[in-house]
DNA sequence: CCATCGTCGATTGTTGACAATCCTGCCCCG
DNA sequence: CGGGGCAGGATTGTCAACAATCGACGATGG
């Protein structure tokens, strides 16, 4: 939140977008499960609003992949698959590398320190125990790269793939106790990311995914099943 | 259209579903320019449909990158700049050869022979003098690799680029008589696909891209200016 | 003549009521 | 006892009216 735009004339609010950004962090925040339906009557007098600005929050919520609704019949917070995660962390690796390739040539100093800036950050909640904070810092950190690229359409993309993530991750979190990242996770990836090899910063990304898939698949595989089957978003 | 998804328990569509195709369709084809203004009232009474569903597509299309708004102030075609062009190209080639290295250990007889059927579509619209058809048509093609890789991720990914792309085209073959692909511009292209070297595989799709991205970097730059700036999208 | 401020038309934002659809559980019939 | 169909409640879909905001035009004063 401290970075995303940097200086828009003046965020001209709507209640939409209010809504919007309550109900996202409602929901990565792990208030809102999965599974968890969301009644448009409901929502709308809980915010004191009318059905109008909450249906098209909740259509941007569902663009962002972090509710799915079918018409006629329901709206519910979207649970992630197997298959989901493991499409997360396989384009994940795709965008980053691309990412770095992009800013390899242009990284200065700016680069550098608010990449150690944000780690340090990292290591902060970490230290501090608070596994939720934990989950934020980390998503921060690797978006620096994505806002380094300057690239808005890869901005884009990162930030369709960080909310899904975070959604994972905090539910988890919450429903089995997870353990948010580790504190050394980031060593070998914040040298090879100052380095001058380029491969080796790729390797480091893919292997940065696979620990991430890894750690994923036993957790999921581990559990009965959250729920069934999921099909792509109606609209 | 005849692809995409393949066994929906039942499109149970909604009229906010149907507005948006529609609209979709006008912007892709051309019909409705960039830069051109998209008044709600006036387009719920073109379609017959209230402001509520009317609105709700516009919303949708936003988030293809499509349309612009501004609260309170309007909502308009969105138009391209030659950055925002780069953008484009410069991720498609990310991600269309990600889909390569998913798709390639799965090149099976059906995905070789539906590459050339979907080539000789697009040679055959090129031969009929259809460049609107033409351009639909090599998006359809590429779009091959995207659907084989059955990363719906990913799938989502070229949807959203693969709509500003068309409208790009769309709109500059519309306004300034630019021509549709080439007839032999896939030749290599087809050649690496269905060839054992995934590294040429690779030089191709970037060969691919660049071709693009100078084709458009011409017109664009031989025109005096459609609009000035475009500030990234508002919600 | 120019700058500033107020007013006005246009456009989107918001609201509450009404209609269409779906799922659930019950009832009736075989 | 089982299965098909039929209400009933719940939920989303749709609509038309009202409010908030904006940009531009013109009046007004210097």
């Amino acid at each position: 939140m401290a970075v995303s735009d940097l200086l828009d004339p003046v965020p001209k609010s709507t209640l939409r977008a209010h809504v919007a950004e309550r109900l996202r962090t409602a929901i990565l925040a792990g208030d809102i499960p999965p599974g968890a339906p969301l009644v448009e009557t409901v929502l709308s007098q809980r915010f004191d609003v009318s059905r109008g600005p909450l249906r098209e929050a909740l259509r941007q919520l569902i663009e962002e992949g972090l509710v799915v609704t079918v018409p006629y019949t329901g709206t519910h917070v979207a649970s992630l698959s197997v298959e989901d995660v493991q499409e997360i962390y396989s384009l994940r690796t795709a965008l980053e590398t691309f990412a770095f390739e992009q800013v390899w040539p242009r990284r200065d100093d700016r680069f550098r320190t608010d990449l150690r800036r944000r780690n340090d950050a990292l290591l902060a909640t970490i230290d501090a125990g608070d596994d939720r904070a934990s989950i934020s810092t980390e998503l921060e950190f690797h978006g620096l790269v994505y806002e380094a690229s300057g690239h808005r359409l890869l901005q884009r993309a990162w930030h369709g793939l960080r909310g899904r993530l975070q959604l994972y991750w905090a539910a988890h979190h919450r429903a089995h106790g997870m353990r948010g990242p580790k504190r050394d996770s980031h060593d070998s990836y914040i040298a090879a990311a100052l380095g001058d090899d380029l491969a080796a910063m790729r390797r480091e990304i893919a292997d940065h995914m696979r620990r991430g898939v890894e750690t994923t698949e036993r957790f999921l595989r581990s559990l009965p099943s959250i729920s069934g089957k999921k099909r792509g978003d109606i609209t």
